[in-house]
DNA sequence: ATGACAGGAGTATCCTGA
């Protein structure tokens, strides 16, 4: 079973690329972000013709998460808790059925938090709390769990390749990683991490000042397992060539494997 | 010396992103 997890940006823009992607790593699960369109935009077919199906929370021009699954989807729920009033389509989450069990996978899009301080940054750190809330309620339930998405956290100096150009930003200031460490010690695995201490895993390169060919980058993009699926990996990769093909997202695949059929 | 991002909305720039 391989989970990836990619930040498109833009759903429309990224077609060639994610189908070219797709066809490549062959995923069975795969979690999108800043989709950047509505629900009823969003390209279903192609991506049904490739055998996925597909569940979308999007909202215009901003935003979006969607999932995509080999597997047929059991349920399905839109939005992080802890906030009804929060209308930024952020969160997805859904329960698939797996031989012996049931597999829970969630998209996520942790806000981006600049300028801080701020309103925005504010509600970031606040949506982190939300998320630690989620986690800590759904690891009661002792499932497989997969919290993939594009956190905007920098966890350590070690995931930027200029840690010292971060330190006033929202991706890198202390309470943002201090939550986000609160959120893994709650029993959550860093697949990353897991299996590779490699100081230039990076998932993210800007646009601007040709960060890519510079090797610029930082890691902000995550696949968070709780103990039952972090029994099972067997392996995780960043799929950092993607970065270089025509009209690329500034992020690229990450992705795991986990022994469940 | 020049230009040095991308996407969406919408049609000129402005907002957002990281």
């Amino acid at each position: 079973m391989r989970i990836a997890t990619w930040n498109v940006n833009s759903i429309r823009q990224r077609m060639d690329g994610l189908q070219a992607w797709l066809e490549e790593r062959k995923p069975d699960i795969v979690c999108l972000q800043e989709i950047k369109c509505t629900d009823d935009a969003f390209p279903r077919e192609p991506l049904e013709a490739l055998g996925y199906n597909i569940a979308v929370h999007g909202q215009k021009t901003f935003n979006g998460v969607a999932l995509l699954s080999k597997l047929p989807f059991d349920e399905v729920a839109p939005g992080l808790m802890g906030d009804d009033g929060d209308a930024q389509a952020r969160f997805l989450e859904a329960v698939i059925s797996v031989r012996g069990g049931v597999l829970r996978v969630a998209s996520l899009y942790l806000p981006n938090g600049n300028p801080a301080p701020g309103d925005r940054y504010a509600y970031k750190l606040r949506w982190m709390d939300r998320l630690i809330a989620f986690a800590r309620a759904r690891l009661t339930l002792e499932e497989p769990l997969v919290l993939a998405g594009d956190y905007n956290v920098i966890p350590t100096p070690a995931d930027a390749k200029h840690p010292e150009a971060w330190i006033h930003d929202a991706l890198f200031l202390k309470p943002t990683r201090d939550k986000f460490r609160t959120l893994v010690n709650l029993g959550l695995v860093d697949a990353l991490r897991a299996v590779s201490d490699d100081p230039g895993l990076f998932t993210y390169w800007d646009y601007q000042g040709g960060a890519f060919a510079k090797d610029d980058g930082i890691r902000i993009d995550h696949i968070l397992l709780s103990p039952q699926a972090a029994d099972r990996l067997a392996h995780a990769g960043v799929d950092r060539h993607v970065r270089g093909w025509d009209k690329p997202s500034d992020h690229v695949p990450v992705y795991v494997d986990l022994d469940i059929r």
